[in-house]
DNA sequence: GTCTATAGGATGATAGAC
DNA sequence: GTCTATCATCCTATAGAC
């Protein structure tokens, strides 16, 4: 896990806060979404960052504190994300069509669904959980009451969400040439951004 | 976490070493359903199980390795239960409707789809990660050659096999009663089920 | 704002008795 | 087969200098 965002600055260089927490919660993204909220270690992350260990915690306080952030920062994201492109005017697409657009190009950003996904498993953590709950209903909820998706569109587009999240998770992608399988999977899953995956993909491998 | 399936044997308690390896392979399931794979300690395992956490790492070499019998269990189990619900002649259902069934009963099985989940988004581990790519596509295979089910239906099904496993891990059914928004989700994922996974997740309470 | 040094607590794994 | 004792490692968080 190298560096995250823009290139690395010497070490000690100062910055405004608030670039450096955006930087911060960058890095922690990709290493959340990586390695999960335990896995990820809040050294990792500082490497990320290209900072120091003990730097990251005071940042935040503590590393939950850290993770919620994240969690904050990736829900914001994907409403913004939803908002824009159902505000977009193209009357020929419907809206689960533009919004399912905008979901998987949140891939982009590197490990921002993936750490969702991670918090989404954490249910039984008391902290953790309950974030991941609230987060969860509240694209549910935008979904119902500001796209106008009723129950079964809504729960068709959180079903494939969340099929899109494992198979990017597993990462289903690194077979994709050579099992037939997973190739037909993905294709199925993404019938017009394999493209976008693949290349996410390559740009990850190291 | 307390003892997990036949009441917990007096401390040193021999027994056949089929029986204790189920015994300690059901414990390890439940305990990393809830914390996931790194979050899950051996110790919280041992305890589960009623014996020592030295027996535990003894048993199956290292921790990854424990990790990797609880996914291949996870993954057997599965498939015994999908082709035992193929088996049975009720020509009535579709095939998806008879998987689906039995998909929902693993629920019973504590932390079984769960351990499974956590696995998945763990594709970046080496070792781990390459166990569940294999255990997410030997499902996919099953879909396609032994079900019978055609890439849309398999996809399908394995969309909204996701979102189950999300809904519970991030035990969205502790909202149901409180949160319109949770009810309707959980009603619209489970149309038969609900009762299924209220009894679970009561039983769960602590 | 940012770093170095380090305390303090957990955790996976090993050794060896019974 | 199973336990007790213990080691070595890793990791979050704190203290304090610059």
């Amino acid at each position: 896990m190298s560096s995250v965002d823009t290139p690395t600055p010497e070490p000690g260089t100062r910055m405004r806060s608030g670039d450096r927490r955006e930087q911060l919660l960058a890095a922690a993204t990709a290493v959340f979404g990586e390695r999960g909220y335990v896995g990820a270690t809040t050294d990792a992350i500082a490497r990320a960052a290209g900072v120091s260990q003990p730097y990251v915690v005071r940042t935040f306080g503590t590393k939950e504190a850290l993770f919620l952030a994240v969690l904050g920062r990736a829900l914001d994201r994907m409403l913004v994300a939803f908002r824009t492109a159902l505000a977009a005017d193209d009357p020929a697409t419907s809206a689960t069509a533009r919004i399912s657009a905008a979901y998987v190009e949140l891939l982009s950003d590197r490990g921002l669904l993936l750490s969702l996904m991670h918090a989404f498993v954490l249910g039984s953590d008391p902290v953790i959980g309950a974030a991941a709950r609230e987060g969860f209903l509240c694209v549910a909820r935008f979904l119902r009451e500001e796209a106008g998706l009723d129950p079964e569109e809504a729960r068709a587009f959180l079903a494939y969400g969340m099929l899109l999240n494992t198979l990017v998770g597993v990462r289903m992608a690194d077979l994709y040439e050579t099992d037939a399988a997973a190739r037909e999977l993905l294709d199925a899953a993404m019938p017009t951004k394999i493209d976008l995956l693949l290349r996410i993909r390559d740009a990850e491998k190291r």
